[in-house]
DNA sequence: CGACAGCATTGATACTTGTCCATATAGAAG
DNA sequence: CTTCTATATGGACAAGTATCAATGCTGTCG
């Protein structure tokens, strides 16, 4: 997804609750083609969906689209020791 | 930041409060020059930086990585309505 | 059925870039 | 100053991929 243009595809699905894959070419300023190819990239790694209503297709993000998010943020992110759970203090300081 | 071997730095980084530059080699599986390279363009992009003491340079996450992750992650995620502010209501039906 | 519009696919091309080898630079120690 | 280690740089190569033009497919509407 970091990829100029599927980032300005996500970021104009984060602004509106759905978009018309026409809409796409002016946003990033590619043709209908590329579009269709970076949809496609989206679509099957999980960050949106697609819904069929007569000739076009609207997309939305996904439902976890956020959650996905986190979790790759969690993962590089520091290690956050939860004030309650005291049997994982050792890990903050994991030093090699 | 996206790419697997700078993944595999900010993950290291992530988990260690600091790391030496040559021990980027053997967690990532590349050769010296190749985790130089990328740690220069994770410097520049001001996810990480460098201490030098003595021969060997130290690395630690950059104080801010976690907001420059929050703020992308922002520009990607469904916009939420603060209900505090009914002014903005109407950013969620911009359809166009 | 025929015409048209939206979307997908194919093939070709050019650009980006991750990787390495070879080598240069910087610092420490003898 | 010389040597050794750690890091940086330059050049070259190959793999990946973003892009487009051309075309195919799939719906809708007369």
């Amino acid at each position: 997804m970091a990829e100029p243009t599927r980032l300005a595809i996500l970021r104009q699905l984060a602004a509106l609750p759905e978009v018309c894959a026409c809409d796409f070419t002016s946003c990033t300023g590619v043709t209908q083609p590329t579009v269709s190819h970076h949809l496609k990239v989206l679509r099957e790694a999980g960050w949106i969906v697609g819904e069929r209503r007569g000739t076009w297709i609207f997309y939305r993000l996904a439902p976890d689209a956020a959650r996905m998010l986190g979790t790759i943020a969690a993962s590089v992110s520091p290690a956050q020791i939860t004030p309650t759970d005291p049997s994982r203090r050792r890990l903050n300081v994991l030093q090699a």
